[in-house]
DNA sequence: GCGAAAGACTTGACTGATTCAAGAAAGCCC
DNA sequence: GGGCTTTCTTGAATCAGTCAAGTCTTTCGC
């Protein structure tokens, strides 16, 4: 409810100031890993006339310029969530896809220098976990 | 073209050996990280009547099956590349999308041991890196 | 080898996320 | 406030992947 983060955030990337940036950033906090319909019907609770295409408009310029980071665990759609500092990992739900987040084990940069890089300049190492969450753990038994 | 390893591997997991199944599997061994419609095109240059749907359906038996292994890159569709014992990853240029591997630096399963697993049973790490491939890096300067 | 049962393939339609394009509206700097 | 630029709305299109029904093959017992 408290936007007063949310503007000189935008202000800092150089994008403008706009109702629908502001509705999906707040969408964006409140469910992290949404995906893009989810996004688009949270911030269409708050700011009815907001377009699909707004939508994927904000949430892409907002991944270009860093705010947000996209996910896309294979065999899912795009999923997104606040950008924080700190470099986390996901662990992805193989049976119902849901998503949470996992600090690595590493402390650091985990796995960052491949041993052979084929020549690539490598800028990120992106790690998923794969498994089963609680829920469809105990709804298997 | 020497099918002799393929036709006992399909029955090793209990598939039928089928044409286009064969053909497939030649596919991908030739084509590593091909997407769903390259591979359709190899398979057809040598088995024309093959449908799409089959090939779907084929990558999809194979996939389950573990004998090839399926990636897919936030941004890219599906792409196939036959399982191989080990614990590989993968570099993905950020422009050109192209997809190289890269052995794990860690000499075993990286990071598999997430410090705070949320209660999730995790049974694989996969590490995807990015960066700019050799290609991209010239043609950018 | 022969025939039945199960599994795989073909055909054709369809879904749903994402993108493209053109014009209207709103934010920002002076 | 005026005007330029960016962003948003509207509406259509694309494209990977999926669904469904019916036909053909592979397998396996005899």
């Amino acid at each position: 409810m408290d936007d007063s983060e949310f503007e000189p955030l935008l202000r800092s990337v150089d994008l403008r100031v706009t109702r629908p940036r502001l509705a999906v950033l707040r969408a964006v906090r409140r469910h992290p890993h949404a995906d893009t319909g989810s996004v688009l019907a949270a911030v269409r609770a708050e700011e009815p006339s907001v377009s699909h295409q707004a939508v994927y408009d904000v949430l892409g310029a907002l991944t270009e310029s860093g705010l947000v980071r996209r996910i896309q665990p294979a065999g899912s759609v795009a999923r997104y969530e606040l950008r924080v500092g700190d470099n986390h990992h996901h662990v992805v739900c193989r049976s119902c896809g849901t998503v949470a987040d996992v600090d690595c084990a590493v402390g650091h940069r985990p796995c960052l220098d491949a041993s052979d890089s084929q020549g690539f300049v490598i800028d990120e190492a992106e790690v998923t976990y794969w498994g089963t969450c609680p829920a469809c753990s105990t709804a298997r038994t």
